[in-house]
DNA sequence: CTACACTCTGTAGTAGCTACAGAGTCAAGG
DNA sequence: CCTTGACTCTGTAGCTACTACAGAGTGTAG
C-alpha cells in the first residue's frame, strides 16, 4: 500500500466499494452516468477517493434501497450540489416518490389476493384439472 | 382485406394485437424468444394467426399481468403444451410465485413505512435543513 | 397509377447494474 | 532482478421485458 500515490488519505476503487458495501463495478457505472464526479488520477491512472467519495456514494446506495430512481436522486443531489436546496422541495419529491411506491404495493397486492385466492382453490392433486390454469385462460387455452 | 390469402378464418399480426390488447411488436418478441409458436405464412410472408394464437397470446398476457416472468410463464406452457400437467404442480409453482410477489411486497412496505414516517418530519418550509436528505446521510454529504 | 395501410427484417434503445477480456501497475518475496 | 499476485484500467456485452425505428416490400381502393 503506497500513501504517496494517495495524497495520504486517498484510497482506491476496491477499498471504496469494502467500505460502502457496493459493487466495485457499480462504482465506476456512477461514474460514467454522472452520479459521482470523476475522482483525481494517480500518475498510472488509478481513480483516488477520499472520505467525500464515501459520503456521496452512501447518499446514492441509500436512496436506492429507498426505492429512488437514478433520476430521482440525480435531481436530489443537484438541489444538494447546488446548496440552495429547500426542505419544501425535497418534500414534494419525496412525496411524488412515496406516491408512486404506494401504486406499486396497490397493484401487488391485487396480484397477491388473486394468486393467493386462486391457489386456494387448488386440489393440489395428481389432476389435469387446475384453478390455476383456468384462471389463466378466459377461454380454452389450445382449441 | 383478402380472405383468400389468409385461409379463411386467418388473420394478421395488427388483428390479433387488436383481439388481445398486446402490441404488435411485442407477439414478434414473444415468437422470437420462442413463447409463441412460428405462424404459417402467406405467399409474401406476412404471418397468419388464428383463435388457437388468441388464446396463447391471452394466456401469455394474463400470466403477465399476475406477475409471472417469461421463465415461469415458459414453463407453466411447458406443462400444458406436454398435456401432463397436474394441479399439484402448477399449485407448486404458482405458490413459489406467490412467495416472492409478499416478498416484493414486505421490501416495498419497508421503504414506504421509512418514507412516509421521515416526510411527516419536514417542515415543508423554505429552509435548507431537511429530515429527508438527513434519513440519506449517515455522514454528511460533502465533507 | 398512385396513395395508403399494412407487413417484413434487423437492430437499438430503455433501467440499473454486473461481468468479462485483455492490458497495465505496483509492491513484496525469492 | 524477476516473478507472482493483487489490484487497476478500458470498452463492451449481458441481463429482463419489452418498444420503437429504418428501410424495404405488399396489397388494395380510388
Amino acid at each position: 500500500m503506497t500513501s504517496d500515490h494517495l495524497s495520504r488519505t486517498g484510497f482506491r476503487r476496491a477499498a471504496l466499494g469494502r467500505r460502502t458495501g457496493c459493487n466495485i463495478e457499480t462504482i465506476r457505472y456512477y461514474e460514467n452516468i454522472g452520479m459521482m464526479p470523476d475522482p483525481p488520477r494517480t500518475a498510472a491512472g488509478y481513480r483516488v477517493y477520499d472520505e467525500t467519495h464515501v459520503s456521496r456514494l452512501r447518499f446514492i446506495l441509500r436512496a436506492r434501497q429507498l426505492g429512488f430512481s437514478i433520476e430521482e436522486i440525480r435531481g436530489l443531489l443537484g438541489l444538494v450540489d447546488s446548496g440552495g436546496q429547500t426542505c419544501a422541495e425535497v418534500k414534494e419529491r419525496t412525496e411524488r416518490h412515496l406516491a408512486d411506491v404506494r401504486a406499486r404495493i396497490a397493484d401487488l397486492v391485487r396480484i397477491e389476493r388473486v394468486l393467493s385466492e386462486t391457489v386456494t382453490k387448488c386440489s393440489g392433486e395428481n389432476v389435469p384439472e387446475c384453478p390455476v390454469l383456468e384462471a389463466l385462460t378466459p377461454r380454452p387455452v389450445l382449441a
